[in-house]
DNA sequence: TTGAAAGCGCTACCAA
DNA sequence: TTGGTAGCGCTTTCAA
């Protein structure tokens, strides 16, 4: 049987269930029998106003009967601001010590009744990324990496936002800065290496793009470790593949090392595994530190050694952003916020 | 251990460039001398009107001189609509695959000239995190997980947004759903167990809260695979942590397992360590699988057996979501996205 | 206690 | 080719 759909009436209004639109709060007002005014006053509590029982009850019975939810931007533009703090979407994989860090963040900014929003910001660069975030004019933005500028900041306090904040290695011309000094944790691991009598040090630098911000401190700080002391520092290219842990693995007994910081705890995975493939003997021969203390360290035999590193709590970059947002006429605070620390287990 | 954040300068206030308010369109079209219609024409090149070249210069200009960056509130308020994509933030610690598919989204997103923000939705459940992303009035929601229900959809949609997804265990009334059923994991990993002959399987169940989402399923498919055979299923539960995983390998033989799988390739990791250190012989008395297919498995001895994943490709789901959105009154898709294929390597 | 109305910044229609 | 202007949804001052 085929159904042909005969037209029956030709009323003013669309055959199919027109296409509601979204409830305002005129909408509200009007089922309601009341102004606008008062539906706003009911359902933000306006203190400075005294609503009468019976009418709040009504707007309020109204606002859930249409489904009303109000609109973020509306009202931020009448009021001129936002509690919006934008911080741009990691693009690359994110470990768990920095997810828990965004979470706290995150729990810490509610509680002080903001909104975190990331901001997907794949293909822009620098000042350009800026004015994208600047568009939706968020009260604060936090910057984490380096690729923000003075230029970048400018537009966003120039576009209102009331605190810029960056988690990086260096500070940023009027913004306030988390210094996260890699390099401290290359420090560590060289240190360490050094006291350990251990002089020929290999240092691992990811060939993954994207991570040069870490691994390039991280090298230096080694650099620094051992500068001036009896010890070299070699710089080994190591992609994330078995295929290049082996290359380097096969060269190992040439380079002449005894000892390689290597990055962090995963690419020292990949090549401790790769060494004793070939029979380097760890630590006898060779002595491996990782950094970021994942639990992998402590499975692996023997137990990878490991720079153990500490971010701020979130709590207290809430405050610094909430502290930040109440005077933003106030100098830029410079934190140190990077701990590191050894953990020597049985590979080093 | 708590590390304090120390405040290293603060630098002298700088003498107060009177708080320079946020130049509008109104503000360019002074400067400029035109009006702010013609502001808005030179700025969004909008095709229907011509306007001459050096009045076009003057406009770029001023915009420049002023730092001008449009306000997307008040843009979208006029407009009746934006492209802004909205997801929740996840709230655990996401793998690399996951995050590479994110990115990945992001970008086939952003091609299509959509905004991805990630909503930290920290504290709030169900309707109530609905009605918050509904105050932004995004064009289309993504939801991975479950947590979302036919009330949140619906208010979602009542607010505006054309295209609402769910990623996760089943479907959800009104939504588009993109099926990663987990079961099909365990399902493959039971069964690839059952042709090597094992009977008595072991399944791990993380402890940590959160993970149920995926835990449960997994488990789930080893039983669906598992029915109806000789081979039993028993349920382990297990924290990441060496003194949780040294519990459950003191009793292994006293289960009398001679198979488990892991939950993950973390989890993997974790347990088979703690067998191989209470003499339990890998895969000769258990075979061990995980689930993921991370590097570490391809690191450890014996290699670890796993499931491969696939996840959709980003591509894919922004065309969806794009379709969605340009058709808001077809009938909802739903997709079968999960892939899941055994690798077999040493440990079973 | 409630309502009328202005105006946040922007775009698009209609006139000039 | 350009300008005037209405109005998106909301809050808030001022009047009633």
């Amino acid at each position: 049987m085929r159904y042909v759909m005969v037209q029956i009436s030709k009323t003013p209004e669309p055959a199919l269930p027109a296409p509601r639109s979204v409830p305002t709060s005129a909408d509200v007002a009007r089922l309601a029998g009341v102004s606008r005014a008062t539906v706003s006053y009911v359902l933000n509590n306006t203190s400075a106003v005294r609503i009468s029982e019976p009418t709040r009850r009504r707007v309020q019975e109204a606002a859930k009967e249409l489904g009303y939810v109000p609109h973020a931007a509306a009202r931020s533009l009448r009021a001129g601001h936002s509690r919006m703090v934008l911080m741009p979407a990691p693009t690359i994989p994110v470990g768990p010590l920095y997810s828990q860090f965004i979470n706290e963040l995150q729990w810490a900014l509610g509680r002080l009744d903001y909104t975190v929003v990331q901001y997907g910001t794949v293909g822009l660069h620098g000042d350009e990324a800026a004015r994208a975030w600047a568009e939706l004019r968020p009260v604060a933005v936090l910057v984490p990496g380096a690729g923000l500028g003075p230029q970048g900041v400018a537009v966003l306090k120039g576009s209102g936002a009331r605190a810029v904040v960056t988690l990086g290695p260096e500070a940023v011309e009027g913004a306030h800065a988390l210094l996260m000094d890699h390099a401290t944790v290359g420090h560590c691991a060289g240190g360490h290496l050094f006291d350990r009598g251990r002089r020929r040090v290999g240092v691992v630098v990811p060939e993954e793009g994207g991570l040069e911000v870490f691994s390039q401190p991280r090298l230096e700080g080694v650099r620094r470790a051992l500068d001036g002391t009896d010890a070299t520092v070699t710089e080994l290219s190591l992609a994330y593949e078995e295929e290049s842990a082996a290359r380097l693995a096969a060269r190992w007994r040439e380079l002449g090392l005894d000892a390689v910081f290597a990055y962090n705890d995963e690419y020292a995975m990949l090549l401790m595994r790769a060494l004793q493939d070939v029979g380097v003997r760890v630590p006898e021969e060779t002595a491996v530190i990782g950094a970021d203390d994942l639990m992998l360290g402590r499975l692996l035999r023997p137990r990878l050694s490991t720079v153990h590193i500490e971010l701020p709590s979130g709590r207290d970059l809430a405050e610094l952003v909430d502290r930040a947002v109440r005077n933003p006429a106030a100098a830029p605070e410079t934190h140190k916020v990077l701990g590191a620390t050894v953990v020597h287990r049985d590979s080093s």
